[in-house]
DNA sequence: GTCTATACTTCGATAGAC
DNA sequence: GTCTATCGAAGTATAGAC
């Protein structure tokens, strides 16, 4: 077999540039534009590579995931040990780009089943990570009558991020200044910007 | 012209099919089974009567989408004016079965824009719905130093709903039960159930 | 209003030369 | 590792008979 599909490949700059291609077209256009042939136009590169370097296009999406996870990761890490973890993690989870990868992916996911399992490891494994930082934040600050616990707040901020990321795209915006207002409210109360530190400043949503 | 595509046919008994079928099919399948071939094969039609009944298949979501508007609408309704405005309200949000076509038609409305135009102002009717009964609950309840006002409240109901929806898809669930624990806790705050008023049990989320 | 037939495009994927 | 060539299935859509 001249064309033998591999994993053996790994390091492969074409390879590598088929999974950047994806990424982005994903970020542009949606889930769909993910064909092997618009995929192999972006790279500048043959349909067929595609089927070489990767066994289907199931292999490719997850691929694209995991970079995208891996692009997270450094970011995440960085939010949950920054001195303001509340605003860091409200920025990088309204974070419009890769918000709109995110809707993108669950849609796949459901033509895919190795995706969908792959979201759901990594989904679990950076919320618990969330769930630990913030855990850690309520013992230090004393949180402890707030009508909600560390795992609820992780939980809720995401959830009112994503929506705003879903209705933005199809353009629904009302009511979300005043959700955009309470949420500097209690992020300005829980997590307060003192003049030592104004690190967390250049992370507002709206300015991503 | 023999094959006169139009909207003369408005209700015809094989255009309704072909609605009905697209939208289960949309329910089960998600979006990659929304094709002519498939609909129509649900259907038990010819895929080329697609095209008679329909320009287009964006003129078709855009009618199963409104299928589904249509059929929200009554529950709505019936939901805003009960006695249990918020857990009735949280119960619709919370239904499986729609909110999985939501997401379907939201990952279809990047390809639609006619269908994405049709979301963004059936989606800002339905909220704007949703916010004038939430004035009118604070109102009547006297709400008025909550944390957040009516209009917060009715979007954050519907992102958390929403978000346990497609994380439910993807098969995350970390920290779900904490905060359906806290939804319950408030509603039972906010909204005690009443002996004279036990209708609106049956519409808990678990139980749909 | 529904059928057959079909045009044209794009899809994922494979074979085999170089 | 990359190329040309190609397959069969599925996609949207149209023409014309009945």
């Amino acid at each position: 077999m001249a064309t033998t599909p591999g994993t053996q490949a790994r390091g492969s700059r074409s390879r590598l540039k088929l999974i950047e291609a994806a990424y982005d077209l994903l970020g542009e256009e949606g889930y769909h534009a993910f064909s092997a042939r618009q995929v192999a136009q972006k790279a500048g590169l043959k349909p067929q590579l595609v089927h070489y370097y990767f066994r289907s296009m199931e292999e490719l999406i997850i691929a694209v995931f995991q970079r995208s996870s891996a692009k997270y990761f450094d970011l995440h890490d960085k939010a949950l040990s920054s001195r303001h973890p509340l605003r860091a993690l409200w920025a990088l989870n309204s974070n419009l780009p890769e918000g709109k990868r995110m809707t993108e992916y669950v849609a796949l996911g459901k033509v895919y089943p190795g995706l969908r399992e792959e979201m759901r490891k990594t989904g679990e494994s950076f919320r618990q990570q969330q769930i630990d930082a913030m855990e850690r934040v309520y013992a230090e600050r004393g949180f402890d009558k707030i009508f909600v616990g560390p795992r609820g707040l992780v939980l809720l901020m995401s959830a009112v991020a994503r929506n705003f990321v879903i209705e933005g795209e199809v353009g629904v915006e009302l009511g979300h200044s005043e959700v955009r207002a309470l949420i500097a409210k209690l992020l300005d109360h829980f997590e307060p910007l003192g003049d030592d530190a104004p690190a967390a400043a250049e992370l507002d949503p709206h300015s991503a």
